[in-house]
DNA sequence: ATGTAC
């Protein structure tokens, strides 16, 4: 993008002031070159979401924002149901409550690199990746109802997972509000087979080495050291969101159509949060919310088996759980009042700064983690929620590096077996069902996503405490 | 992201 389009207030701070139907400005965090790369797309879908019902403040976007259904990925906005605000199914996403976790090992890098080879062929093996995978899980439509209102409790209760993690997940690890009943059987016969399942796409299982601590402080109190392994594991509510999306997205079209929403993109579909459709899709997507946080819980079970086998002396302890693709009811102070909004983020993280009342003990002084990831073979980040944040960007910040490439100029650019032999020379060793998946996620294909955190730092959304480098990563 | 279009 041209930055002559924006105002720039700031060195990380892109204004667009309210033109033709918007009723808010819209705020990009980014540095120059970030912007420069980003797509035009990105312009006209946070001014289009500017345009919505309800908006207040202003329509975000964070500095790994690009093209994506309607709203940005990377994009961030609150709607106040007090003043005709909606809830848009395009604003959360099609995989509901993607997001990531981070565990702590207790190992080092030295434990890790005689059986890394034998490690990763054994994840490889015992975790479900892939397009339709299927896990070991079958749910009748009791424990279906039963998954999707106790989220991660449910999975803990069942024996996948551990109760200590629960602090340290989203909404204590179930997300209130879930209406089972709103979820379509087509939706719940999709997720049948699929839980603990890893998917596809960017999905991913990662054992990663810290590789450099910013700040020492707050790393100590995630209990994070130079060369200390972790696992990180990204994946969402698979079949389930997905159908949900798919099925709110065309009918949202229509009420929209019915309550005189005027839309500046179809894509843009949406319901008044009051209607009978926007408390529908509510019901649902906290259901799938529900789900992806079993989902994560269960994987991260399987991980600690895993772990357990190699390192019977060690435990996986939970760093934190963090969704990407939300709409979540929250308390901000807008024009002097504070408001409960509706505030979508997707392809975004909730970023809490220290205090926040909803972090556990153990997190409240420093501030909640904030987990970034990168590709395959650039690494990721783990950040701290800002108290800058807050009024920035209702306590949001960037979930990823973000892609450059599309998928099929990525394909055309490299083979799979091509970046698992350049990734492998450097110590980093993939396993995958799908070698064109691996081709797709190419670490080329991806920002650079050092300049990504950088600029959200800059722009007081979190701060950089550690950046974390791959060893294996098993990808879906 | 996704039984990669119903």
């Amino acid at each position: 993008m041209d930055p002559a389009r924006f105002t720039r207030v700031d060195a990380t701070t892109w204004r667009i002031e309210p033109f033709g139907a918007m009723r808010v400005p819209a705020i990009i965090y980014a540095d120059e070159d970030l912007i420069r790369a980003m797509d035009d797309k990105v312009f006209e879908q946070v001014t289009n979401v500017a345009m919505l019902p309800g908006i207040v403040r202003a329509s975000y976007a964070m500095p790994d924002a690009h093209w994506g259904y309607g709203f940005p990925i990377g994009g961030v906005a609150a709607f106040d149901p007090d003043r005709s605000g909606i809830v848009s199914a395009g604003g959360v996403g099609f995989d509901v409550s993607c997001g990531v976790r981070t565990m702590l090992t207790g190992l080092d890098v030295a434990d890790i690199l005689p059986v890394q080879k034998s490690l990763a062929d054994s994840l490889y093996r015992q975790i479900p990746a892939g397009v339709g995978s299927t896990g070991a899980i079958v749910l009748d439509p009791v424990e279906m109802d039963a998954m999707l209102t106790g989220g991660a409790c449910w999975a803990t209760e069942h024996g996948w997972g551990d109760a200590r993690d629960l602090e340290r997940i989203e909404e204590q690890g179930r997300m209130a509000g879930a209406r089972p009943e709103c979820v379509s059987d087509r939706a719940k016969e999709r997720q049948r087979l699929e839980m603990g399942t890893l998917g596809s796409g960017n999905h991913y299982l990662e054992v990663q080495a810290v590789a450099e601590i910013f700040d020492t402080g707050v790393a100590e109190a995630f209990g994070l050291r130079q060369d200390n392994v972790v696992v990180t594991i990204h994946c969402g509510s698979r079949g389930l969101g997905h159908q949900i999306g798919t099925e709110f997205l065309k009918e949202m079209v229509v009420a929209a159509e019915a309550s005189g929403i005027a839309l500046p993109d179809r894509e843009l579909a949406c319901a008044p949060i009051h209607s009978e459709i926007g408390q529908r899709y509510l019901g649902a997507m906290r259901a799938a919310i529900n789900c992806a946080l079993a989902n994560r819980e269960i994987l991260g079970h399987y991980a600690r088996r895993i772990f357990g086998h190699f390192f019977p002396d060690h435990d996986l302890r939970l760093l934190f759980d963090v969704s990407h693709n939300t709409c979540k009811v929250e308390p901000h102070v807008v024009d002097g009042k504070r408001r409960n909004l509706f505030v979508h983020r997707k392809g975004a993280t909730r970023a809490f700064g220290p205090g926040h009342e909803s972090l556990p003990q153990a997190l409240r002084a420093v501030g909640q983690p904030v987990l970034i990831g990168g590709s395959m073979g650039t690494g990721s980040h783990i950040l701290v929620g800002a108290t800058t944040g807050e009024e920035k960007a209702f306590s949001s910040a960037c979930h990823g590096a973000g892609r450059a490439l599309s998928r099929h100029a990525a394909l055309k650019q490299w083979s799979g077996r091509k970046v698992i032999d350049d990734l492998a020379a450097q110590g980093i060793l993939i396993r995958s069902p799908s070698s064109r998946g691996v081709a797709e996620e190419a670490p080329g294909a991806y920002k650079d996503v050092d300049a990504v955190v950088m600029a959200a730092e800059h722009a007081g959304l979190a701060r950089r405490v550690a950046r974390l480098r791959p060893l294996i990563c098993i990808k879906g």
